[in-house]
DNA sequence: ATTAATATATTTGTATACAACTTGGATCTT
DNA sequence: AAGATCCAAGTTGTATACAAATATATTAAT
């Protein structure tokens, strides 16, 4: 995604870093389900008038993070659990074509990242904020694992999706089982690691579908929420 | 899409009016590709001002129809082979979803409104403007087949893909194998109704891959554009 | 005549004032 | 006291003036 907009004019440059900057609020919890968010008081954070702010939220209405009413506010989305199990079928089905379509052949420097965040699982536990900080990871760790997408279509896609289902984990995750799924993502992590320093990357996709689906069904035994 | 996007508000219905508008011309190759649309000339055409005609082309823009320029103008982005095909495999990939994500009952009003345009499929050659005419009948032909997707997140997809690839008709189909691809639209769309009518609707995403395989095929065939 | 530089006109991006709408509270009625 | 009505404060939507950037035409230099 990040090679396709390449960043190009002022404006363009100033919409990404807000853009980028609030939908992290939103998938941290910064901002939780059901908060307000002023346009007024975002222009004068940003020091910019309400204009290029507005474009941001009307960006973050459409992937479904905001909701914009007249006279009212907008209002960060709540989460459905009937909505959150449909996009993770679905990421789950789209893993498998990471493979079939375009994989890229992951660079040391990726491999090395991800050793980096694997390695920061291990702190998580006695972090100051052990939720806030699985969820930081987790973004990262995805980001990297982006780059192996090598249809562009489908990693925008996937991004998108991405985003709409992150939230639930500081969002659901009880503190007390936030170590244990800490020390699952740094297994997952290292699965992914073996699998790509192997050459096997093409598979890579299976994998990832893996790691969905047991996300999925931890999910899914976390208490109920929406309708 | 059109269930989600349930019209609220007066602005949204007007939104939804103009961004409607102009993404068919824009598919309908009523613009063409590189054609540059002028937001004063829009507010004036829809009696507005310019800034809900930029909420409009903005969005557009995420959709990749568009291309905007800071001082030079909004333009119709091109065409490109490589994309085209990419974006292709994604959807042939996509459409087996369908039988999987929560597939629909097919109502006997759809069967029939498939039916209608099948008919109409007749007319294309003696239209006053052939591959116009195709192109529409293609537009309502998907709107048609999108309520057989039940996962909204999948349908949303499929649907942002297709206003992506289906500029291509109009594009690259020369006037002489117009009323060839009529008749086997014809056809594909009389094999979808049996399908819907057998009770087999499950496996109507299966189908819908061997068209777009098809046309996918057809599409490498034509002239090369692009890169 | 050709090319480079400049100026002007055109277009998108931003700021801001105002309109449309919603919400919460105050006031009046019963 | 409970409820309805109305008003006022606050928020998003729209219109518009201006800033920033680009493209085109003009002019000057070689």
């Amino acid at each position: 995604m990040s090679d396709v907009t390449s960043v190009s004019s002022e404006a363009e440059q100033r919409f990404q870093s807000i853009y980028q900057t609030l939908r992290t609020r939103i998938v941290l919890l910064d901002y939780v389900p059901g908060a307000r968010l002023a346009e007024e008081q975002l222009a004068e954070e940003f020091k910019l008038s309400r204009t290029p702010i507005r474009r941001v939220l009307n960006r973050l209405e459409v992937e479904g993070l905001l909701e914009i009413r007249h006279g009212a506010g907008s209002f960060v989305t709540e989460l459905s659990m009937p909505e959150l199990l449909e996009v993770f079928e679905l990421r789950m089905e789209l893993a498998r074509l990471i493979d079939v379509l375009a994989p890229r052949t992951p660079t040391p420097v990726l491999v090395e990242r991800l050793t980096t965040l694997q390695h920061a699982c291990l702190d998580i536990a006695s972090h100051s904020h052990p939720k806030r900080r699985f969820a930081e990871l987790n973004l990262e760790v995805f980001n990297c694992l982006m780059e192996l997408v090598g249809n562009q279509a489908l990693r925008q896609i996937l991004e998108q999706l991405f985003y709409r289902t992150a939230r639930m984990w500081p969002y659901l995750l009880a503190e007390v089982h936030v170590s244990k799924e800490a020390a699952l993502f740094h297994s997952e992590i290292g699965e992914s690691i073996r699998l790509l320093t192997n050459n096997n990357y093409p598979s890579f996709g299976h994998l990832y579908r893996c790691h969905l689906a047991m996300a999925c069904q931890r999910l899914a035994a976390m208490q109920t929420i929406g309708v």
